[in-house]
DNA sequence: CCACATTTGTCCGTATGTATC
DNA sequence: AGATACATACGGACAAATGTG
């Protein structure tokens, strides 16, 4: 197994982003297909990922539209 | 889909088992194989109940073992 | 209003790696 | 060595919401 899980690495780095202010408070994340193909991984992956950083606050999900960064002061 | 997702349904009854005390500090949870009997969920549903439930911090899983209710003071 | 495409959310079955007994 | 169990992953599927035409 990988010693890092694939949806800690996706989770990891889009936190990454958003803590670096490269995903701003209402800015879209990219649709789960996209984050898919860009970190090369399968959709549950992608599912495990979101989960969390959705429980951790840090993004807000809207069925059939998107999901975006929270406005967290 | 169920208004209250099956892994919700899964970790809220953990939980309240573990609240409740019919799960105590150090008992040994039931394996993936029987959640999923006894919750009539695949595996996935049971591994997202128990990642959520790690994250909580109420439970340990220990691969090759079992996972454990954890003595949070 | 209806049809359709897109996207999130959820679920399942299956498979592999690894740790323990 | 083998059985068991956790941890992780993938692909496919369908419901629900949204947007567009």
């Amino acid at each position: 197994m990988p010693r890092v899980p694939n949806y800690e690495r996706v989770a990891a780095d889009i936190r990454r982003q958003i803590e670096a202010g490269e995903l701003k408070p209402g800015d879209e994340l990219p649709s789960t297909r996209k984050l898919q193909e860009h970190y090369g991984v399968g959709n549950n992956a992608v599912y495990m990922a979101v989960t969390l950083l959705t429980r951790e606050g840090l993004i807000e999900g809207h069925q059939g539209k998107a999901r975006y960064v929270v406005d967290r002061s």
